[in-house]
DNA sequence: ATGGCTTTGTTACAATTTCTCACAATCCAT
DNA sequence: ATGGATTGTGAGAAATTGTAACAAAGCCAT
């Protein structure tokens, strides 16, 4: 039956402070069901598409990461999304790239022809179906961050994008508590809509207080989950507010 | 819908018209196929539906204005989108919806039960397609807005809301100059990510400087397109920045 | 229609947050 | 080890927000 394929395993974005979208999962069927397609692997800071290419893809990530990102002429960016190993990138764009896509560290992925994804929708009625859930989710995931953004404060963003990292582990069997971020302080300052400065100021902020603690930059251990979560909530509006 | 507008610059080639659509249209094939559905009268101020609600229904448009949108606990709000005829909403929510839809002026629409789109997707595969090229779209959409909340000034936010009301005027065949605002301030505030204040604030300033003319707040003259379009899209980054 | 009531919009000023700029410290790859 | 890139920190500047008072418009019962 149809209704079931519409919702089973669809986490429902719903209240939770993610930023990060549950997303096409390594579990998903549709994931499992895009075989096949060229291995590539790709150096750090590596484009994989670029706005305006065309959309002659979609890629599997099998390991690594990938920043999905918007430029404007000033220079200004938009960092829209960071893919993981065993999310999809490239949907959703007809004809052309929307956004540029650019390797944080070294990654591998596999490149479907889009000839394939319409094959493979073809003969598959599910599959249109898969797609939309896909797209769905990562509207969601868009409106999250459209929400984090526009209605947080600094310290507020970076806690939510610190759970929202701590959820993803908690989903992969990771530990929540100890996060590693694979981009730089500019990619997250251009995802969170702040300067790098602020990005810095805020994570020692954190550790001062003693939310976090912090080795090597890239390596986050969150000592007050709770206390984050609750900042990224907006449920303690006075206590690490300024 | 309207987020999509704000891209004056990019141009996804979706076959034929140059800009993609604002969501999905009555032109649309999608609109089109969903036919039927009981009809429903909205008055201003009321709900279609909200939060956490069930998700039995898609709706479509038929007259009238729409404010979808999200809430926080502590009384911040986001409006994720405007919705007008012809435009279908309620998608994309599995099981439950995500946030709130709220009419802003007096809104008809046909309230068409998921089932009916189940059967719709079971009886015709380009459905499943279909769906999948609404949600591209609406993505597309919210990161438009994203970026446009995320990186530019009050004015170039402002500007670039009058600057997309006025395109879709224009795309609908009518006075690009003569722009009806079909929503309070707040609701504009919450979606641009400003206060009530800045965001009146800025039309004062717009039209001090001649660039529009404001009559009964709700309607507006732009007097000089060229300008704000300049800066909403960040290309005059000297003239009306503060 | 009129007057009172409520909602919405406007304006100015003070307060606050974030940004900008400059520079030091650290990390990493060659 | 060293040069270049990244990250961290501080002080002042700039932008937005909050507050508060007021104006305007819509509503409604008379």
């Amino acid at each position: 039956m149809l209704a079931t394929d519409f919702a089973p395993h669809i986490e429902i974005s719903h209240g939770h402070t993610g930023l990060v979208p549950a997303r096409v999962k390594r579990s998903d069927a549709l994931a499992d069901r895009l075989v096949g397609g060229l291995p590539r692997t790709i150096n750090a800071r590596e484009h994989i598409f670029r706005e305006g290419d065309a959309a002659s893809h979609v890629y599997k990530v099998e390991a690594g990461h990938i920043c999905i990102y918007r430029m404007v002429a000033d220079g200004r960016r938009q960092v829209m999304d960071f893919a993981y190993s065993g999310d999809i990138i490239g949907l959703g764009s007809f004809a052309v790239h929307g956004a540029n896509a650019q390797a944080t560290t070294k990654t591998r992925i596999r490149c479907i022809p889009v000839s394939s994804l319409h094959e493979l929708v073809r003969r598959d009625q599910a599959v249109g179906i898969q797609l939309y859930e896909a797209m769905s989710l990562e509207l969601q995931a868009a409106r999250e961050l459209l929400f984090t953004v526009s209605q947080r404060t600094a310290a507020e963003r970076v806690a939510a994008f610190l759970v929202a990292l701590s959820r993803r582990n908690e989903r992969r069997g990771e530990d929540a508590h100890e996060i590693v971020l694979p981009m730089t302080r500019a990619d997250i300052a251009d995802y969170l809509g702040l300067t790098i400065e602020t990005v810095s100021r805020t994570f020692t902020k954190f550790r001062v207080e003693g939310h976090i603690e912090l080795e090597q930059c890239i390596l986050v251990t969150l000592t007050d989950l709770p206390a984050l979560a609750a900042l990224a909530d907006g449920t303690c509006p006075m206590t690490t507010r300024n």
